[in-house]
DNA sequence: CGTCCACGTCTAC
DNA sequence: TAGACCTGGACGG
């Protein structure tokens, strides 16, 4: 789930983890991973690591600088699917495009895995330049980055959209946005500027020269606004802890933590960029919810997209959310062996369809929802309805 | 078996 | 504003 929580996450893992271990050798490097071979080769060297939004730095460096090579920086991206994982070395996992070994009997080692290989490194240590600061490490730096530059044209465009900007939001993703946006119930296509416009004022009232700092830090905690929300909401999933690469998945802890993105009752659009955003609608809110005009068919809202009523309905059964499925994936996997030698097998013109076509919302019959809580976006089976 | 969908960028009509 | 780039899991027939 690479946002920037499992960025920093992984980085925690090789600084804590891993920051012991000391490695050996080359680096290696599969024929199919999207990243530059490493120059580099030491009989003795350690792993560091930085994150910063959707980034990660690690850092090679000899154990003893004067007889080592000079120490080498990577920056990782994780596109899709990318992780790092530390394993035995005899025991490699699929995807693995880049593995650095220990110095162990039993070697281990630490890899890069991607399925998908949308993720990538590069060589050196620069941050990817268009890039902005960290929503979570260097919070001050984003939150000016943003309110300095809302005459930017980039902030024209929803602030569903422009939450996925990287040069302004470098660390958001599709499952943060709509968490964040959540907490605010702020409809996800109301423009962004306007939004952030707004932001400014509150800002404003809350240095209040007549409030004491006491009432400010209240004002403050109790009223996060949605910068603050950027650097929060990101900060809850790295100390809860999910997705920690020690025990692989607690990917249903994860699905239990999120409020709002596959959860079943929330609804969904696609963007513009034919990403899907997930809201709440809220009741009585004025609906301009659709990339286009009308909301269409919405299985939640329909009917009276109008309806100034301003009771907000309190969230239909706020936790029943406790998902208790654990898919215990303990069953063996068939040792299938080198997906690397697919290298060059590339001329698989899949059909491609048209994914963009309907704007897919969820078809949740109004009377089912709240019954089959387990694991968000199955509501297969089970669910006995009503 | 096939279709749809996924935590993200990129570039090219 | 579409594809392209990829694999794999869920679900439907």
């Amino acid at each position: 789930m690479p946002e920037c929580p499992e960025l920093h996450l992984a980085g925690r893992f090789i600084n804590g983890t891993c920051g012991a271990l000391v490695f050996a050798g080359g680096v290696e490097r599969s024929p199919v991973g999207r990243g530059p071979e490493v120059p580099f080769r030491c009989e003795a060297y350690s792993i560091s690591a930085i994150a910063r939004g959707k980034e990660l730095r690690l850092t090679l460096s000899a154990l003893d600088p004067a007889a080592g090579p000079p120490p080498q920086d990577l920056v990782f991206r994780f596109g899709m699917s990318g992780s790092f994982r530390l394993c035995p070395a005899a025991e490699l996992p699929r995807h693995a495009h880049l593995r650095f070994l220990t110095r162990e009997s039993p070697p281990r080692a630490l890899c890069f895995v991607d399925p998908r290989r949308f993720g990538s490194w590069r060589l050196g240590d620069a941050w990817q330049p268009e890039r902005g600061p960290c929503v979570i490490s260097e919070y001050q730096a984003f939150r000016e980055n943003v309110l300095k530059n809302l005459d930017d044209r980039a902030f024209d465009k929803p602030i569903c959209e422009v939450l996925l900007n990287q040069k302004y939001f470098n660390g958001i993703g599709n499952y943060l946005r709509a968490e964040i946006l959540y907490r605010l119930k702020i409809p996800p296509f109301e423009k962004a500027r306007t939004m952030l416009e707004a932001l400014k004022e509150q800002e404003m009232r809350k240095k209040d020269p007549s409030l004491t700092l006491r009432k400010k830090v209240k004002l403050r905690q109790e009223n996060p606004d949605l910068l603050e929300l950027c650097h929060t909401v990101p900060k809850e999933v790295i100390s809860a802890e999910l997705f920690d690469p020690e025990h692989s998945d607690n990917y249903a802890a994860f699905k239990n933590w999120l409020q709002c993105y596959l959860v079943p009752g929330m609804s969904s659009l696609r963007d513009h960029n034919g990403r899907t955003i997930w809201f709440q609608v809220g009741a009585g809110e004025p609906l301009k919810l659709s990339p286009k005009g009308a909301p269409r068919k919405n299985p939640q809202v329909k009917a009276d997209p109008e309806a100034p009523s301003p009771k907000v309905t309190p969230r239909a059964s706020k936790q029943h959310r406790k998902a208790a499925v654990k898919p215990l994936k303990s069953q063996v996997k068939e040792e299938e062996k080198e997906e690397e030698a697919d290298g060059p097998k590339k001329g698989h013109a899949r059909g491609r369809r048209k994914v963009t076509a309907a704007p897919a919302l969820p078809e949740v019959p109004l009377g089912v929802r709240r019954s089959s809580r387990t694991s968000a976006r199955r509501g297969k089976g089970a669910a006995p309805a009503v």
